[in-house]
DNA sequence: GATGCGCCATAACATAGGTTATCAAGTAAA
DNA sequence: TTTACTTGATAACCTATGTTATGGCGCATC
């Protein structure tokens, strides 16, 4: 049971009814495995499901007309692929592996079921999707308001606080398995200058690297040199009337 | 009826069944008016309701540390502000009115009775948040790969868009009261540069400015030179199995 | 054990955009 | 009419970051 990626991760947000866990689990396929640098998919590729990462590194990214990318999202076990193509016949962005990976399919289509069945899930979906936009805002302030080193050390943050949530890390070491041209897509960056960066970082003490393992000797004095407040990730699914099997009363 | 910012709103996006008609016309309180310059909501403050807008413009944004200021979302007529407040109990971000404006309030607590009394609009909610979602991915490409004048170019051509969703606008000239400092905290840019990006537009003969009024003499030049490309506004609900109670048929 | 390749560090140089300051135009208040 | 305030244009100067190039290290392949 405890390989279900679905179970995992929306088990990790609320408390999950029995209803609720027998839909999840009747809807998602058997872990895939992916291998690193596979292209899940392509922008424009039909979009027909979601997938929720088991294990691996992922990320989403669009290709600009001059060759440069911009990097999106980072996937972490736990984390769900896709929802917004919910909305979009078509994908709007590439997916890629980073790493060796494990992913659950979820076919798009039996959104429907959730949304009849199971207010719980209703409401955890949504949730989901806002917590996604809570994160998505935060980058938004971190490529357009802050300095390099600033922005690497808020990613960097970013991304430890969200291993914590399905994994246990301690606050002064985890692995970072994103090379230097992958971060400086993510943060509007060169490659060049994310190693410039890194090495002021590590100058001043703050963090360093060691292969794909990050160092942080002070978490609290990282923190608040990156102006990084973790509220923006600690979502909760909102107290509501969620009776798991009310009917429908059109009217 | 038309009064309804929220049927407004989402008779745009789908057509509505009387049950959701009528549950969404239950939710809305009436109409009220704020003034231009009038704080909606601060960061932190309790996030009790959603709102949406009926006419006037709005934005949200983030302060920082050092007195600058990210803008997050611009808001038009038929926008819903706040829904990523969902799964948090405090706002993310404060929002303000840049015109006099007309919002009607939604409070959070009753988006159960969506959930539990109407899968069409639970799936709207749903997809409304996706393309919310898609809408922040283009404007994060903006931030980190575009220079100056293609992010002014992209983001007037956005706003552009979006008005035509609810007006009808040609493609030459429309109203957009922005003044220069806000197009540069949702830029990334100092309002100085937006000046000059302006300038430089102009004597490309791709856009210009006149008042609050952009011009822009040929609309699919400027939408080549900024790469814009309005797939991402252009999102569907999709077609489900929403009959209001239907019954799981899983596998 | 060569050879090639990907990743990273560093240096020299180029430039987009930031900062500060000044001025003009518009407009609201007195 | 004067004053004050906001918005915007422009100029001079500064700096963070991009670009291009080089060399080192680890690792896979032959």
């Amino acid at each position: 049971m405890d390989e279900s990626c679905i179970l995992k991760h929306f088990g990790s947000y609320a408390k999950l009814d029995a209803n609720a866990e027998e839909l999840l689990a009747s809807l998602e396929k058997g872990p895939r495995t992916v291998n690193c640098e596979t292209v899940i998919c392509h922008t424009g590729d039909p979009a027909k499901a979601f997938y929720t990462v088991l294990s691996g590194w992922l990320y989403s990214y669009q290709d600009m007309p001059d060759g440069t990318r911009q990097v999106l999202d980072i996937y972490v076990p736990g984390d769900v692929i896709g929802l917004r193509e919910f909305a979009f016949s078509n994908r709007l962005t590439g997916v890629i592996a980073l790493t060796d990976a494990q992913i659950c399919e979820f076919p798009k289509a039996r959104m429907a079921e959730v949304f009849n069945h199971s207010v719980l899930l209703s409401s955890l979906f949504f949730a989901i999707a806002a917590r996604e936009q809570a994160v998505l805002l935060e980058r938004l302030v971190n490529l357009g308001r802050r300095a390099a080193t600033q922005k690497l050390a808020h990613f960097t943050l970013e991304i430890l606080s969200r291993l914590k949530r399905t994994n246990v890390y301690g606050d002064n070491r985890f692995q970072m398995p994103l090379p230097q041209h992958v971060l400086g897509d993510a943060l509007g960056l060169s490659s060049v200058h994310v190693s410039r960066t890194f090495t002021e970082l590590k100058e001043e003490g703050l963090m360093f690297r060691e292969g794909s393992t990050i160092h942080i000797p002070d978490y609290d004095r990282l923190k608040d040199y990156a102006g990084f407040s973790p509220y923006y990730l600690s979502e909760t699914v909102p107290q509501m009337n969620m009776e798991p099997s009310v009917e429908a009363e059109p009217a």
